[in-house]
DNA sequence: GCTTGTGAACACGTTCACAGCG
DNA sequence: CGCTGTGAACGTGTTCACAAGC
């Protein structure tokens, strides 16, 4: 009985971008419709996802944009600073390192490291190139929340477990692996180890959607549309 | 009534992924429980996955590394040539167009976009990048299947109108916007126009990555972790 | 014996209808 | 009267137990 869906979740990033989109265009108010249709879901599916979290609406009325913006924003944890380091300044790490939108919700990019002599030392967004030595002092020492994982895949689950033993609260994983939570040493049926116990890690994987995009291409009819709007 | 779950789609690809691996080391054999153990599922779900497109098994012994593999490339549309371009050739697109392990899969890429003259032009990854106002040539000319989108969040409608007027098969859509399956210019109650009915899209976004990590180290015991629950 | 493959039970997420309230 | 909020119904995906077969 945990309750929240994770499909939940990650609507409610989608309907914090409308409403920012709202706001930009100065719209104050909204309703389940209006956020439906812009987030190609059901209005009753809006209600519900909000319905965890708490009453934002009026009946009758709708939602004031700003209202509901700050409050999906407090639920979600983007009311406050996250401090990450980025490991892996390869080409992705820098276009990570480099994304805009990132500092706009206070994900504070504050170190960057990697193994490659040719690229430590070099800089970054204004930030030097650490080599992963570094990474346990550092993250202790400056707050570290994440790690942003951007590796080749066959050092993905050192570098994971670089993150996890030097204190990270969660991982993003753009590495297309499993990042095991436990020691590499004894993968086998071993215990999740004490490091990781309290390690989040998320994954976002852009050679799995390509691979899922191939499949939904030859196979169109199992294609999840959401759009689905009946009236 | 359709049958399989996206969530299966999903995790053949980590299948695939895990049999690629043990192929490497070769090894020639595997089973469900191997297989699950090493992509964070259970041996029922695995052997649910497989059971939806086949009998890839040998009751008593598992499966056969390579013809698991084989197969499930298969099922996923990866033993043949995906002709891709790249609209929105910054440092995310250029990330994508080099990132390695895109062509392993056949997914080659024929072309890059952009619309700033700047980057229009110039050769990156042995491509020239092309104008935008060529697309719709291009992809005809070149039996373009699939279109990655990397451009700013305010153009990707756009873009990925244009991508669908093309005549492209599917769109891996990495700006953090809801791609709309209809034109812009009333995008009121409007049906889905001729040009998107055919069109698949997927989700790469990573900033939604970022938030949906956020929420769950504040809310840690509303994690989705399949390894066990307990309660 | 061992491991796959699968119908049936279960749990979870989505849909719905309508109650609640402005 | 309109739109939100929500308990209940429904359907889908996951878990399970065991039958099938090497």
């Amino acid at each position: 009985m945990t309750g929240i869906p994770t499909a939940t979740i990650s609507r409610l990033v989608t309907y914090l971008r409308i409403l920012e989109g709202l706001e930009a265009q100065e719209i104050s108010r909204t309703s389940s419709n209006d956020l439906a249709e812009r987030a190609g879901v059901t209005a009753f599916q809006v209600r519900k996802d909000l319905a965890y979290f708490g009453r934002f609406g009026t009946r009758g009325m709708g939602y004031t944009v700003p209202i509901l913006k700050r409050e999906l924003m407090r639920v979600l944890g983007l009311n406050q600073t996250w401090n990450v380091v980025v490991v892996g300044v390869g080409r992705l790490g820098q276009a990570i390192a480099n994304y805009p939108g990132a500092s706009d919700y206070q994900f504070q990019y504050v170190g960057l490291f990697d193994v490659n002599p040719d690229v430590v030392g070099r800089t970054v967004r204004g930030l030097t190139v650490r080599h992963m030595d570094e990474l346990p002092e550092f993250v202790r020492g400056n707050k570290v929340d994440m790690g942003f994982l951007a590796v080749p895949p066959d050092h993905a689950q050192d570098a994971a477990q670089a993150l996890a033993g030097a204190g990270v609260r969660g991982i993003l994983n753009f590495a297309p692996t499993v990042i095991q939570p436990r020691m590499l040493e004894r993968a086998g049926q071993q215990e999740i180890s004490d490091e990781w116990r309290a390690v989040i890690v998320e994954n976002v994987d852009f050679l799995a959607g390509m691979k899922r995009l191939a499949f939904y291409i030859l196979n169109p009819h199992l294609n999840a549309v959401d759009t689905e709007e009946t009236e």
